[in-house]
DNA sequence: TATGAATGAGCTTTCATTCAT
DNA sequence: TATGAATGAAAGCTCATTCAT
């Protein structure tokens, strides 16, 4: 094993890294995570208490001191958690018959899984600016999904299907905000929507805006980037 | 559950109702409201204390009490007023020569007073589910903002601007996330963009998702697919 | 009054300076620097509790925090004016008779006010080398003895009745150390002496170390410094 | 009081009596006393902590408890180690020339002893009024040391060399304590020497208290004043 | 009204020690 | 013997709120 038997080194961070865990540890920092889970849910991060956790971990007090050394961390590892989640749900695995159809889907599905996770959303959302830390997890998470749907954009565009005058980032990041706030205001604030129709608005206001409604041939005298608008009003 | 997270507590009545103040009352008052502002923009809810909040009001501690009675009535008020002021704030003077011109004016003014007020807005957004209280003043604000645009759009659609087909609420509250969450973005959470082309880019994605860039005879056969006001009213 | 009301000061130290106390809050402050002193003497620096030394100043935990912001602090604090107290008593007025009989006196003097803050003085002893602030502390204070001891050493060389081959500050620093570990040694570890021998052979010594016993003419020709035996025995 | 600091506490047997161990227990033993006169040594007694030790050690936290029953019983083990270790030194090996060359001879090496384990020697500065036991072990170590020069004092007057109007003991205890302080202060304290001139001036300073640099023809009328041993014995 | 000292509940964190494997 | 996870008593410290002046 031959660990670092240094005098220097015997101030070492207290958790034991990840790695090094027996099968017991894992078993405990597992519990620990899921029971932090619970009560940033129900309690949000500020009114949170270690306490709290631990007696839901059914472990003692001290032991959450063997897994994480403050609420910020097991913070952080609950939220990394969460948008792993996030990211590695697929929606669909066969091809949508069409843009439209896709994108329906996605929203739907979008709109499901934050309903599923409101209350440990709504404290990302607390304390998205608590510390640089949070605030970086919070966009390259963002940039996750922003750079999905810019891809689809710009595969959209290329095939002649979106209008090509869109800037495909700052797009994707416009029309994400507007699904993702829309769950947001729904779930968390209280305002009452119908999935349906919600479903439906979002997808004809995606589908309108990208101009998925009609073709776009490519000319062959490349048209300004921006603002263009259409041909009729000018 | 702490004594003093349940809406009621938020609700009570300050020390001394503000009428019955005098003058120099008004003023300790003001500096008060004024310097928790400056703490709350700076710290946070969470992280503000009311000692900082005297000690930059230049009064002792326990005035504070003279006039709030906990630290959830002064953040009920520095967030009254910010709202006052967001809504009161109009930024255009003369009739837009067109809608999309009116949108992107409004566009800009919004990203403009966002980043001014950046750091109280993240505040804002932090404990906006804090208590049932705080919930309620943000579902009433929003509304008010929703309610101005579905008007905008209930007109344009009267007139044969806008896509009849659209839901003006659900559009309006749809569109303004995606606006509002922009700006949070971009100056909360400190993704980069650029203003000419933000602005350009959401305004063409309203402009298109609206269908503001060609026109919509009323063909009556049309109009009913989604819930919008009944014909008569046109 | 006109107190920094930059956001910036928001984040000060806890303890209002000693300065800006009113009556009231600087007899608290005494009563905790006594109660300090106390517990202290009686537990030693290690075993000492914030809670006993606001128990035994008849305050609440809490307040102690008002005047201290860590039991490192106070340390300092009582050590410091022990210090002061230990270089203000002077044990003569009167000029004594022969140098000799000053540093009987002077000797007899140290040991009983060591016996009489011996608990407290076991305690400095125990944590001189716990911070680098107590460090200098206790560098100063010694500092201030040998100075006055090696001024002596110095005027009774001028005077032809101490051996001039010593060097004044060398010489101070070791016969002080002889007579306050000796105290130390009886009064803290237990070793058993009695007062009058104990002055006694102290005495002797410094008085024989310093050859105070017998005259030292000034010779023109200037003896070596050191390490210079009597003539005898070359 | 807490429970271990019971000088009971510290003299309870090890959980296995080091006889009944095994070669590899043994091994096992050594690298926890070794590792604990490391972090002693560089933490101080307070501020080391079980699992620093074990981990210097190379061996589980809980190993330790194999070994030793508490962190006060280690540190006993450490110091005694110790001072084993200075008592069992021998500075020269052949007789020196005369009294103050075996002096001066003895003082250089104790300097450079103590500064070699300066830092272990602070903790034991430290913890020497922590408990009876430790407070007995010092006692009597230091009674080794004091012995040991009482004797030569009393040889030396026998000799006629040496003032016979010295307690031997109370003479011991003084210079011994003097040349000891001096290596505290220099070596843990911090304050600046010189080695030659230290030194020197310290064994001229013994020499001359001592009355070794002129003759003491012994004088029968003179001799009872202290309590030095009988006549009879010389 | 204003002041600033006092309060103490409440929470975090540490770490010596135990114990199942 | 060795391991490393679990325990929980003990402190330390914070800060909203109260209160005498």
């Amino acid at each position: 094993m031959s660990p670092d038997t240094s005098p220097e080194a015997a101030r070492e961070v207290s958790p034991r890294p990840v790695e090094t865990l027996t099968a017991r540890g894992l078993r405990t920092r597992a519990a620990l995570l899921d029971a932090a889970r619970v009560v940033f849910a129900g309690s949000g991060f500020a009114e949170s208490r270690i306490a709290d956790i631990s007696r839901v971990a059914g472990v003692a007090h001290g032991t959450f001191y063997t897994y994480f050394s403050s609420k910020e961390e097991v913070l952080h590892a609950v939220m990394s958690e969460l948008q792993r989640e996030m990211a590695s749900e697929r929606p669909a695995h066969t091809a949508p018959p069409s843009p439209a159809q896709g994108i329906e889907a996605a929203h739907r599905h979008y709109l499901r899984m934050y309903r599923t996770n409101a209350a440990l959303l709504a404290t990302l959302e607390q304390v998205a600016t608590l510390s640089e830390d949070l605030r970086t997890m919070r966009r390259e998470h963002r940039r996750f999904f922003v750079d999905r749907t810019a891809r689809a954009i710009q595969r959209w565009q290329d095939a002649g299907l979106a209008d090509p005058g869109l800037d495909p980032t700052y797009t994707a990041s416009a029309l994400g905000n507007m699904v993702d706030r829309f769950a947001y205001v729904w779930f968390v604030i209280g305002e009452e929507f119908d999935e349906d129709k919600a479903v439906e608005t979002l997808t004809r206001l995606w589908v309108q805006a990208l101009g998925l409604d009609h073709e776009h041939p490519p000319s062959p005298h490349r048209r300004p980037r921006l603002p263009g608008r259409s041909t009729s009003t000018s």
